[in-house]
DNA sequence: CTACACTCTATAGCTACCGGAGGTTCAAGC
DNA sequence: GCTTGAACCTCCGGTAGCTATAGAGTGTAG
């Protein structure tokens, strides 16, 4: 038996996390000491280290309730364990192409600046005025 | 002059998001009518334009604060703006290499999966057994 | 003058956690 | 058996960058 301390050291996971997971049912309240403290098990130990894992691979919460959901009735069909995983393929690679995108105009930003005064900076300038740029990068962010 | 709305539909800006660039101080308070609507000109259209393509270049906002501020003060050196569209440039290229990483994870679970039932299921089996992978990707996420 | 689209404030929610306050429990060492 | 201190408990608030809702007021076209 584990105490939370012992099992967030195996997993990789602080303490509050394994207590947030535990609040949003990822995780079931396991059993406690007369004092109230959590102990945990093997079986707690293998779903953690799924999770966290699922989590190290970019899967939302959302999805991993799902996958764990699959992953305990082992007579349904995999497509839909595939599908997610396609699904979150799809959006890496959204994501990849995004950012490619991005790296490409921060770094003619930041090889054109001549070190100058901010007045000409070419930074700045790029920044006020979206026409300068190769690309669209409507949407926002990553 | 512009009503929020009007502000919004020009810059691709959600009239909340107006609201709350002013609310944490990247816009200041604009004239009001009397009935106390916001009426913007064309100087906080030329800022909330920066600070848009700021966003989609991936800046954050206190990055963009930075940035209008040396925007604000045309003699100041330029290293700073460069400096702050480094760093951005840095953190895009570690996060496409994870997102390299993840892809290439990804795809090995996904084109393993021989479609049967999750008890045999490729995807979870990666996903329990982190030693199945080819990279660390300790880190999480994106 | 009326209709109704727009705007106002305030508040709560989202994801996936992290940190701290103030108090209790566990386990090791004496 | 007793003390000590690390680890644990719950509760609450905060992070980024918004988005959504409620309920009330305003602006303007016809």
């Amino acid at each position: 038996m584990l105490s939370i301390g012992e099992l967030g050291k195996k997993t990789g996971t602080k303490v509050q996390t394994i207590r947030y997971y535990e609040q949003i049912g990822l995780l079931q309240d396991p059993g406690r000491t007369e004092g109230g403290q959590r102990r945990y098990g093997d079986a707690d130990l293998d779903r953690l280290s799924f999770i966290r894992h699922a989590r190290q691979l970019g899967f939302t919460l959302a999805a991993i309730r799902e996958l764990l959901d699959l992953s305990d009735h082992p007579n349904r069909p995999c497509h839909e364990a595939d599908a997610i995983a396609q699904r979150q393929l799809r959006q890496v690679e959204q994501r990849l192409a995004r950012l490619e995108a991005l790296r490409a105009e921060l770094k003619r930003m930041v090889h054109n600046c001549a070190g100058g005064r901010t007045a000409d900076c070419r930074v700045l300038e790029v920044l006020h005025d979206h026409s300068e740029c190769l690309t669209d990068h409507s949407e926002i962010g990553a």
